[in-house]
DNA sequence: AAACCGCTTGAATCCAAAC
DNA sequence: CGTTTGGATTCAAGCGGTT
C-alpha cells in the first residue's frame, strides 16, 4: 500500500475521528494528530485496503465498481469509426460467479467500515446492477431507494436494434433494515427543487468537455468518469459537512473532488497508478466552498423539543387561556401544569396532542398546529408561540 | 384448469401457429381448426399452465410478477388517512430464497414456451427487480435493455425520509445471447418520437380514473393494474401484428386488452377467480384497431422542469453567489444544495420562492423573477439563467 | 361554458426520542 | 430491551360539484 495524498500510510490507516473500537484496536489507537476530516487517496487494492480501515468509521460510501460488459469484438459506428468501449483488462470477468464473488467481497468489506447510521450508494448499468442489488439484499443491506440517472446526452444506439441506453441506476441502501439515524437532507433538497420533494429520477448530462480528464495524448483518461453534479447531489442528499465519504473505486477522483469542495472528508482507494496520480492533482486543485454555502440549515426535525409546559412556565401562555381549533369549534382550557382540558367534556385532560386527537376522533394529532390562541383579534396556531420561545432561547427556529 | 375466454381447454392447450416440435408433441398435434391468433385466458396456476403450453410457441412474454413488498405497519398520509397498501397473500414470501425459487421456476417455464426469437419483458421495483434480473442472467437470458417507467404522478414519500419512489423498472431480454431475429420496430418507434431514437426512460401516468377497473363497491379491483399506454409501447416496440403475447400473471387483463386492440394474439394465465372474470369482460369489450392505425403512438416532447438546484448543479450559478432583488436592497447567498440564505438575518434558509416571500413580508413570491444576479456589471433576474438551461436541455431532454 | 375548489388516491420496504 | 409519547409529514391527476 502506498498513501498518496496528504498524510502518510501510517496516519491514513490509523486516523479516525471518533474512535469506535472496531476489530482493529491498533487502528483506533493513535488518533490525536491526524487532520480531520481525512482527505486521502490510498493506492492499493480495494479489498486489502478496506480491511485495514477501522470498523464503523465512515458516514457514506459511494462505489462505482467495474462493470461486467462482456463486449464481444469492437463496436463500430455506422461510419466505421471505432467506439472506445469499456474493454480494459480490469473490466473483464470470467463469469457471473466471479463477478458475484467480487461483489460480495467488496460489499462485505465496505459494510464493516460503515458506521451503523451510514448509507451506501452504488452505481451500475443493466450489465451489473441486478447482481449487485441482489447481493446487497443477501448481505443484509436495506434498500432505501433506487435512483435513475437519466443522461441528458446519452450515446445513441448505432445499430438501431435497441432503445437508446439513456440511464444508469444507483442503489441507495442503509447498513441494515433497522438502521436508524441515516442522513437525508430532506428540507434542503426540497428547497432547491421548487419546494417539491426530489424524485427517484435525476437528469444530468454526461461528464464531457472541460470536466472530462484527458491523458497526455488528449484521450479521455478514464472510461467511465462520472459527472461531478451527480456525485454532488448524492453527498448533499445523504451526508453532512464534516462527514467522511469512502470511495473504494476512486478512479479519476470525482468523489474526492466533490467531497473536498463540499466540506466532506474522504478516503479513496484506487489501484491504477495513472488514476491515482491524476486524482491527486485534480483534488489538490479544488478549493472548498465557504461555510456559508454549505452549513446545514436548521430543520424542523432537528430543532430541540419544546414542551408546551415551558410556554406556560415562561408566561407565553397564561393558565386559563382558551384554545380552539382553526375554525373555533373545539375548545380547551390551558392548565397550569401544561396540560389542557377539553371544554364541555367530562374529565378529558391531557397533552395538546392527545386532546387534539381526541377532539377530532383521530389516532394522532400534532397539537402545535391543531390548537390556536386568539391574540389581538386574530387566531394563531400555538406553534408561533413555540417559535417565539425558541427564538428567545437563542435557538434557530427557522 | 378452466379455460375462460374464447375456445375450450383442449383447443387452448393444443393450438400452436407454427408447430415447432417441442417436448410435448401431443400438444402440437391437432392444430388445424384453432382460431389464430389465440385470445384466451387460462384460469390456473402459472407454473402448471405454462408447462402445458407447447414449447417455442409465443413471440413475446410480458410478466408482472408479485413484488414481494415486505410492508410492515400501516402508512398514513399527513392528513391521517390510511394508504391502501398491497397486502394481498399472493405478494407474501417467506424469504429471499423462497422468492428466488419462485422467480427461477416461472422464468424457466416461460423460457421453454418462447420461440427462439421471442423476447421477455418483466416489470418490478427495487424490492424484487434486482433478484429477477440476476436470475434472468443466470438462466441464460440476454438483457437487451432495462427500461425505466417514470411515473408522472407517483405517490409522494409522506414522511420525508426518502426520495419519492417515482419509477419502476422493466427488463427486456432475449432468450439467449446468440438469439437472432427478435422484433424491434426501430423505424416506427423513431417516427413516432419526432425522429429521434426512443430512450430507455419512458414517462407515463399511473393507471387511474376511468381506465382503472373497480369492483362492485367502487374500490379498485386490482391493487397494481398497469396503464395500457405502458403495455402498448411494449407491444408496439417488440412485436408484430399477429404475434402471440403471453402474460403469466394476467391480473386485471391489461396485457390481453392491449394485445387485442393492437391485433396481437394473447394467452393470459391468472389464478384468482375475480380477476379472471373481470379480465374476460374487459377484453371482450375491446375493439381491435384497423391495421392502418397500428403505428407507434406519438410521444410529445416534455418541457423540462428546471429547479434552481439544477442551475447550481450545472454551474450556471456558483455556490456563494450573491442574489439581490431588482433594486439591490435585499441580499441572499446561494448555497451548494440549491437553497439560498438571506444575508444579515439569523437562520433564514430555504427555496428561492420562500426566501423571496420572507424578504418582502409577502405570502408568496416567484423567486425566478424576484432574485437577480449581477453579471458583467448588470443585474439579471435568475429567470434568464433558467431560460438558458432550458435551451440547452431542450435539445436532449427526451 | 369555463374556471375553480375540494376531495380522493396511487406497488410504500416512510420516525425518533423519551421513558 | 420494549413501550409510550411527541409531533413531523404529500404530489399530481381525476372527478364531481359549484361559481
Amino acid at each position: 500500500m502506498r498513501l498518496v495524498a496528504k498524510g502518510t500510510l501510517q496516519r491514513a490507516s490509523r486516523r479516525t475521528c471518533r474512535p469506535v473500537g472496531g476489530e482493529r484496536s491498533e487502528s483506533a489507537a493513535a488518533v490525536s494528530a491526524a487532520p480531520w476530516p481525512p482527505n486521502s487517496i490510498i493506492h492499493g487494492d480495494s479489498l486489502v485496503e478496506l480491511s485495514r480501515l477501522p470498523a464503523e468509521s465512515v458516514d457514506l460510501v459511494f462505489a462505482d465498481p467495474p462493470y461486467n460488459l462482456q463486449l464481444k469484438g469492437a463496436l463500430k459506428r455506422p461510419d466505421e469509426s471505432r467506439v472506445d468501449a469499456v474493454d480494459d483488462a480490469w473490466d473483464q470477468f470470467e463469469s457471473f460467479a466471479a463477478y458475484d464473488a467480487f461483489t460480495r467481497a467488496w460489499l462485505t468489506a465496505a459494510r464493516r467500515v460503515m458506521k451503523p447510521s451510514a448509507t451506501l450508494w452504488v452505481i451500475g448499468s443493466y450489465h451489473n446492477i441486478f447482481r449487485i442489488g441482489a447481493t446487497m439484499q443477501d448481505l443484509g443491506f436495506w434498500i432505501l431507494n433506487d435512483i435513475v440517472w437519466r443522461k441528458a446526452n446519452p450515446m445513441p444506439n448505432f445499430r438501431g436494434r435497441r432503445f437508446t441506453n439513456a440511464h444508469e441506476t444507483l442503489i441507495w441502501a442503509a447498513r441494515a433494515p433497522d438502521a436508524k439515524g441515516y442522513t437525508f437532507n430532506y428540507e434542503a433538497l426540497k428547497g432547491g427543487n421548487e419546494d417539491v420533494q426530489v424524485r427517484s429520477d435525476w437528469l444530468f448530462p454526461l461528464c464531457t468537455g472541460q470536466e472530462r480528464l484527458k491523458d497526455g495524448a488528449g484521450r479521455k483518461l478514464h472510461p467511465t468518469q462520472k459527472p461531478e453534479a451527480l456525485i454532488a447531489r448524492i453527498l448533499l442528499s445523504a451526508s453532512k459537512a464534516g462527514d467522511v465519504v469512502l470511495d473504494p473505486f476512486l478512479g479519476s477522483g470525482t468523489t474526492g473532488a466533490v467531497a473536498k469542495r463540499l466540506g466532506r472528508g474522504f478516503i479513496g482507494i484506487e489501484r491504477e497508478d495513472d488514476y491515482v496520480r491524476a486524482a491527486q492533482e485534480r483534488i489538490a486543485a479544488i478549493e472548498p466552498l465557504p461555510d456559508s454555502a454549505l452549513l446545514a440549515p436548521p430543520s424542523a426535525r432537528e430543532a430541540p423539543r419544546v414542551a408546551f409546559a415551558s410556554l406556560v412556565e415562561r408566561g407565553l401562555v397564561v393558565p386559563g387561556t382558551e384554545l380552539t381549533d382553526a375554525k373555533g369549534r373545539v375548545r380547551a382550557v390551558v392548565r397550569a401544569d401544561g396540560t389542557i382540558a377539553l371544554t364541555g367534556g367530562t374529565a378529558n385532560v391531557g397533552s395538546i396532542h392527545r386532546m387534539g386527537a381526541l377532539a377530532q376522533g383521530a389516532e394522532a394529532c400534532n397539537g402545535w398546529t391543531f390548537w390556536h390562541v386568539e391574540q389581538e383579534g386574530r387566531r394563531h396556531p400555538i406553534d408561533v408561540l413555540r417559535a417565539r420561545l425558541r427564538a428567545e432561547m437563542g435557538i434557530a427556529a427557522e
